[in-house]
DNA sequence: CATGAATGAGGTTTCATTCAT
DNA sequence: TATGAATGAAACCTCATTCAT
């Protein structure tokens, strides 16, 4: 029998939960050290310190699904450090700095997951992956248009600006991966006044 | 006999440099549709016109320097594009806008080749790969710099910088590839203005 | 301890021959609607209700034994009623009509257990399996030879007669499982009056 | 890449037909030997002497298209010699008794082809692969009911009549594997006239 | 140069079976 | 008894690469 029957984290075990846990973390590990492409179950089980991966079938009723858990959890991860933060700032500016910089906090605790996250959205070609991360994207839209609004931002295409943000602070991550001693402060300073500077009216 | 002997395009006959030539569009257009876990010989060999892998084989000695090829070609076109007219600039201000604008022109003609560049880059771990990517980087940093020391930029972290423009550009590539319609000279006007109000001075 | 000590149904706990009948029953759904070579364990617990493939390890020693209890199990159910209407019948032609056609009646009624008996046999290649078959076959031979001793039917070859018998009657369940309303009664008919007409003497 | 392109056997090397007809040999072999549900690639691979199932793979497109090959190709030996003999004879019982005859008289020299088609028949449960087994039994029908017009025939189900006859059959085929010497013309002599007395008006 | 056959490693997945709880 | 987690073998299949022709 197996343990993968639902799609969800709920109606399972405690050690069930655990399990999936364990090799979504180890998915994250291997997708990061060794790209997407060379992420075989082989060497996830070998991260997860399983012996084999049956194992990894049990609880994952195929690789796809195992993916779509680790982009679960990211996200799921991510929005509850960064909404909280964007909430809390009254003005679109504020919220625009604080997007940017609980963006780069997070990046700092967790580059490794973000990194994932990106391989997967470039290799999984089918749009059910790609869905959080365009959600993601209308978001953004959503709150740099609703700054110009308040004429708080100038009159820039709020799409374009939603990529470049979208894809500087994907940038950010990767850089935090790479060197080993980057100052993510730093990033985040800069990057918020860079946009600050780039969307600010007057 | 085999003709993969060398590693750069010197040295190879007419016909040899053709069918490289070939297998590396083949490759591109491979790695475009169905992303690079899953372009495999057989499938490049398939939209070469070729029938046999075997000849991939022949022509790159390996599957990594075929991807390396690829890097190698879609950065020698591209820099032939945009050096050209960074260099035609007479300011800081002017090169920045000149390598946004030709960036993007580049990508509106060829954002499969710059799709294909982003997966090979994420999926190839060794450095050779990266290598052209350092590089790119280096040559921005110092562009930025160099208008810094004008005065005609103000005085952000050229480094960050250089990577959120590098990555907002890579994003642009990627749109122009998924967005079907999309208005490439729309994101080059934003995204120049966008990064002049984010370095100039005063 | 375990419960597939012996490989007879007595010595048995009450409970432990429910479940054993119950999953031999979910055996037979299984083989009948996958085919022998997909009726895992898994699907088969599934359809015995049970929440785990160990319980069916629990109470058979392997696989083997499982199909083995299958077979034994419809052999049992299957000379109960046949037997009967054969003794019933006074002479040799009336002991093959009585045989035919309460053969086509526990078919109407238990064709997914033939049709499951009919794969095992096909699959399970071990002698063991096959005996049963190969003792119903004789029993045939024996009443056939039996009505040529006493005059009612003509100098066939008794083996073949039964052979060709017995897998007619297979045809017939295998019909009676493909074929959603057939006629039972007319398979019973005309295979009775065939092997009437095919077995009389004069 | 693969040889496995189209799905008839046209078009092809004159090795590649050796080969996949030596897998088509390989395949019955160990169907007989072992039973459908353990006609493992591995297995035929050890029979048909080659060194890997990746043979195998390569040769065929997958598990299905090699079991539809053996299908095709036994019955395709099967017409050649019983389609010829059923129209040299004149007369509707003739015709029946040639069928009965060639029919042996294929087993006789192919009954392992035969064992093999019955197990593939039981266990693909497609349509698609039973397709000629019922082509099969709709020409048996309609020989027999073109001998009831001529009134040659009694006035049976030819339904019945063709499935009892198709499964005795397939029943001596499966005797001629299991019987190391039996006698093959004693099985078409007796299932010949067994089958005429069953038939035959008057 | 080009082909297609061959190889063998490695991919994901399913499975029967065992075992701790 | 029953469960579900774990195991490891074996299943089918794909792949990069080699080689004879």
């Amino acid at each position: 029998m197996r343990a993968n029957s639902g799609s969800g984290e709920q109606g399972r075990s405690f050690t069930e939960r655990g399990r999936r846990a364990q090799i979504v973390e180890a998915a994250i590990d291997t997708i990061v050290e060794l790209g997407y492409s060379r992420a075989s179950f082989g060497q996830i089980a070998k991260r997860a310190g399983l012996s084999s991966t049956g194992m990894i079938s049990y609880h994952f009723r195929s690789k796809a699904e195992l993916m779509q858990q680790v982009v679960t959890d990211v996200y799921a991860a991510a929005e509850e450090l960064v909404g909280e933060r964007i909430e809390a700032a009254g003005t679109a500016r504020g919220r625009l700095r604080a997007f940017i910089e609980s963006s780069v906090d997070f990046y700092r605790a967790h580059h490794r997951k973000i990194r994932a996250l990106t391989e997967i959205f470039l290799n999984e070609r089918g749009d059910d992956a790609a869905l959080p991360h365009r959600r993601e994207l209308e978001g953004l839209r959503e709150m740099l248009r609703a700054g110009q609004l308040t004429g708080e931002f100038r009159d820039f295409d709020p799409h374009v600006m939603a990529v470049a943000l979208r894809h500087a602070l994907d940038g950010v991550a990767l850089r935090l991966g790479v060197e080993p001693d980057a100052d993510a402060d730093r990033y985040a300073r800069e990057l918020a006044t860079m946009f600050d500077l780039a969307t600010r009216s007057g």
